[in-house]
RNA sequence: GGAAGUUUAGCUCAGCUGGGAGAGCAUCUGCCUUACAAGCAGAGGGUCAUAGGUUCGAACCCUAUAACUUCCACCA
């Protein structure tokens, strides 16, 4: 097949991701002769959009998978989709709104069967968009938090944390969205900075004169207000203990309690105690055994325990109970006050603390072995720090909520006897009371946080509780890959949920990746409209130049920005990859090509066989130790700096020259190096490895199924890899000095060398000319053999002399000696400063203490050489 | 209030267990050299935030300081 000039990634992307697909090398086989390798996609919502983030996600999953697929590991990686409750209901009922529809018209079977048309509609757009990024997920495996399995999963979890009392129903403060209308868990509020006030206000005694000023955020709530607290040491106020104030505006009375919570240095000391709203003061509350008041209704409005302010929106209630405060002569200030203010992460409004009747989760026996997991290694964060993170959050973590008022999700399944109001916990809808007899049941209206299903992820998916064959075999996973910030909302509880539920740790290791942000550094979000879509990246310049600059010059854990610029480089090092197949395969033709054992090789051969293994080992030790960024780059580096810019190069003269024998070598070696090379790429960059792959002779299938490269030590060559650079030094030395001279680089000069490594030089003769532009290359003892004005450099193992007639300026050459001889004596004198400390020789280990001596010698050399040269100027 | 991260070339970032500072982009110079101008060759450019310390030796380890960023907590 003929390859184009350009890289043109649109001809092929999607024909080869068609072919991979319908091929089944996706699909993972549990082979008792392989060792199975799992990961777990994080699964994307159903109502989400391919961004930077999932593209960032999927680009290290896909090249760790397809490495580890390539070394010969039974490889799953799962597919699949998360119903997102609370964010997927959101959308429906704002598209509904559209419709002039709310869910009270629909009715919850109405409004769950558009749900489920909903999901059927937009669930698998995401999994489309995922394979345009060259995903090589097992397909056939796809899961979504709420189809059968997961379900199933769901169930037994809930019932057995029941039955073991680790799930209780509880008034307790939580906090409440009063837009979304549910209860969120404490990880789903975010807290931002926000300009309030300080309203200061009087509660007068209700019987000797005497008052108290307290202040509050918030105002509204006062009329749920059922104690004043302050320091129990607090001696301006121990005469009021006990005694009662008249709440204004209300007229209750209510007591005046002491409390350690209270700081007598904030504020007067004294502290309204609002147990209904506000989490602190249902714990005063409680100590206290105070009536708890709810003022507010879910929707935010006042209810009717708020009296003349009932019907009223919050907000709109703060300002009446303000004014009437300042009317009655209760407002003493108003101070500029900034505080954080919780928001729902859903629908960003401001949440209520609030009382109410939820189930939760019960965490500090869960925490507890989960520390222990990652305290002892079962679970290693990448990089490691996170784990400190996640110790942080683990110690100090409350008790899960988890009931939301919502309608898509997971059931509660417990009911109620309306007869004898038994609560009953089963996996299967009950027929009738296993107390009473009764038929009158209730199911629990509400349904699960979304969270709770994710958390059982990576073996729900694999038929938890049920012990499939997949669940043996490929459970606990391997690593899980996600961004630092669901480190809490899933991660963590993936951790404990494995541990209480499979007795395992869901995974060994969890790499943790930075966010992908804008061109100037912020992050990419919608309402700032700086999102990137990778779908329009990919239909620019392609999937594999989109996922190489992800993933190059990345660390594990650090944010990393987007730019076209660095796509673009990217393109171009594919495009060098393209071309440079494409020399080989053009001179290959219908030509024979040996295996590599076969091939006597030259030293440029060696030399890139070197290189080539060195590169194996690194990249395969980089991979296995996520240092993604890392890889890439040497693989890279590798293409364009050894394999194209020198080796392709050095490769001319054999392939254009007349010994037939040497060419097909040369073939045969190109051959190999880029064959290994493009296995070593595939993993980063799928489609155009696979691509050229099946351009090349003796290859038979899919890269994919091709056996990553693995270092052999019998092709290290390191010797010979090393004197091989005393040839590109000399090349090197001969383009510089055609440049100072102002040589034209076409314009071919004679080379004289000096050497004591004759058979070295003369064996890479026609390499040198060709790669520095020489016609001719003349082996003589001294100088004084050449005639003419020369100029001179002097290398390692040679001095090389090029005639230049009148391009020879013979001060200037004067003075490029002698600055090269004063950089040779700075490296001298620092080599042996070195050796002058007594500490260095005898402290640092031999072998540097040797190296710098070998240092000295060689400098020296090179210095009396080059003054030598200067000599006879 | 607590914790973490960042600070390296003009810009964006690598630099893994301490042993002579790297890449990409940008800049300068010269080249359309029969794979590639999405390229080739050559070059310039850095008191590795600051101040101490440990060490024979520090971008890397320790201690302070500064600036920026993020997460957690939430004194009403």
């Amino acid at each position: 097949m003929e390859m184009q000039k350009t890289y043109n990634p649109k001809e092929f992307e999607d024909r080869i991701y068609a072919e991979w697909e319908s091929s089944g090398y996706f699909r993972a086989e549990r082979d008792p002769n392989k060792v199975p390798f799992t990961i777990m996609m994080p699964p994307p919502n159903i109502t989400g959009q391919l961004h930077m983030g999932h593209a960032m996600d999927a680009t290290l999953q896909d090249t760790l998978i397809r490495f580890k697929r390539m070394q010969g590991y039974a490889a799953l990686w799962l597919p699949g989709c998360d119903h997102a409750s609370i964010a997927t209901e959101v959308k429906i009922v704002e598209k509904m709104k559209e419709d002039g529809l709310t869910k009270a018209d629909l009715g919850r079977d109405g409004f769950l069967k558009r749900a489920w048309a909903w999901k059927e509609q937009y669930g698998n757009r995401i999994m489309t968009q995922q394979r345009k990024m060259g995903t090589s997920c097992d397909w056939s495996r796809q899961a979504f938090t709420m189809d059968e399995r997961c379900s199933n999963a769901v169930k037994e979890v809930f019932v057995n944390l029941y039955n073991k009392g680790l799930i209780y129903q509880g008034d307790r403060i939580i906090n409440w969205c009063p837009c979304c209308k549910t209860a969120l868990s404490d990880a789903e509020v975010e807290y931002a900075e926000e300009a309030g006030h300080f309203w200061h206000l009087r509660y007068p005694a209700t019987d000797n004169g005497a008052e108290v000023i307290v202040a509050t955020t918030r105002p509204e709530t006062m009329l749920g207000d059922t104690a004043v607290a302050v320091h129990p040491d607090d001696t301006r106020y121990q005469a009021l203990v006990g005694k009662t104030l008249k709440l204004p505006l209300v007229g209750r009375e209510i007591p005046v309690v002491a409390d350690e919570y209270v700081d007598p240095a904030f504020g007067t000391g004294c502290v309204k105690i609002t147990p209904a709203h506000d989490p602190n003061d249902f714990e005063v509350g409680a100590r206290h055994d105070l009536p708890v008041i709810r003022v507010m209704n879910d929707d935010g409005s006042m209810n009717e325990l708020a009296g003349a302010y009932q019907g009223l929106d919050r907000y709109e209630a703060r300002k009446r109970i303000v004014a009437d405060l300042e009317k009655s002569g209760n407002l003493v200030k108003i101070e500029a006050h900034t505080h954080n203010v919780g928001h729902c992460y859903r629908c960003h409004s401001t949440v209520e603390p609030i009382v109410s009747k939820q189930w939760f989760v019960k965490m500090e026996p869960l925490a507890k072995p989960a520390i222990h997991a990652v305290m002892r290694n079962k679970v290693k964060f990448v990089p490691e720090r996170f784990s400190k993170t996640y110790y942080n959050w683990m110690e100090n973590v409350r008790d899960w909520c988890i009931s939301r008022q919502l309608w898509w999700g997971h059931r509660i399944p417990v009911w109620y006897c309306q007869d004898c109001k038994e609560v009953i916990c089963a996996k299967d809808e009950p027929t009738v009371c296993p107390k009473c007899g009764s038929a009158h049941l209730r199911q629990d209206e509400d349904v699960l946080d979304t969270w709770f299903s994710s958390a059982l992820w990576p073996f729900s998916t694999l038929g938890y509780p049920e012990e499939t064959e997949d669940y043996k075999y490929f459970y606990p996973t391997d690593v899980l890959v996600t961004g630092y910030d669901i480190i809490f909302f899933w991660v963590a509880r993936m951790i404990f949920s494995g541990i209480e539920h499979t007795g395992k740790v869901p995974f060994h290791d969890v790499l943790i990746h930075g966010i992908v942000r804008d061109e100037q550094g912020r992050k990419m979000s919608k309402s700032l409209g700086n999102g990137i879509d990778p779908l329009e990246v990919i239909e620019r310049y392609g999937a594999d130049s989109l996922r190489l600059s992800l993933l190059r010059g990345i660390a594990p854990g650090n944010d990393t920005r987007y730019s076209d610029t660095k796509v673009e480089a990217c393109r171009n090092f594919i495009n060098k990859l393209w071309n440079a197949s494409r020399f080989v395969l053009m001179n290959i033709g219908d030509k024979k090509i040996l295996p590599i054992e076969k091939v006597k090789l030259a030293p440029a051969d060696k030399w890139i066989v070197s290189k080539l293994q060195n590169c194996i080992r690194e990249v395969t030790n980089n991979l296995t130790k996520y240092e993604l960024g890392v890889a890439s780059d040497l693989v890279t580096d590798f293409v364009w700096d050894d394999f194209c810019d020198w080796y392709i190069e050095l490769s001319k003269p054999a392939l254009y020259g007349e010994d037939e024998g040497r060419r097909t070598e040369a073939l045969s070696v190109l051959c190999f190096v880029l064959e290994n090379a493009l296995k070593l790429l595939h993993p980063f960059i799928p489609f155009v490895t696979e691509e050229i792959y099946a351009n090349l002779p003796n290859t038979q299938g899919s890269i994919m199924t091709a056996e990553f490269p693995r270092y052999n030590y019998r092709m290290a060559y390191k010797k010979e890899a090393k004197a091989f650079e005393g040839i590109m030094e000399i090349i090197k030395a001969v383009r510089a000095m055609k440049k100072d001279a102002d040589c034209p680089p076409s314009k071919k000069v004679e080379l004289f060398v000096v050497t004591e490594n004759k058979r070295l030089v003369q064996l890479n003769k026609d390499c040198i000319m060709k790669l520095s532009g020489a016609s001719d290359l003349t082996l003589v003892d001294s100088a004084a053999e050449v005639e003419g004005k020369t100029v001179s450099a002097v290398t390692e193992i040679a001095q090389i002399y090029v005639p230049l007639g009148e391009l020879v300026d013979i001060e200037k050459e004067k003075a490029r000696l002698q600055a090269e001889i004063e950089r040779i004596e700075g490296e001298i004198e620092r080599a042996e400063g070195k050796l002058k400390n007594e500490n260095f020789v005898s402290k640092a280990p031999q072998k540097l203490v040797d190296a710098e001596r070998e240092k000295v010698a060689k400098y020296q050399a090179m210095k009396q050489k080059c003054a030598a040269q200067l000599e006879n100027l």
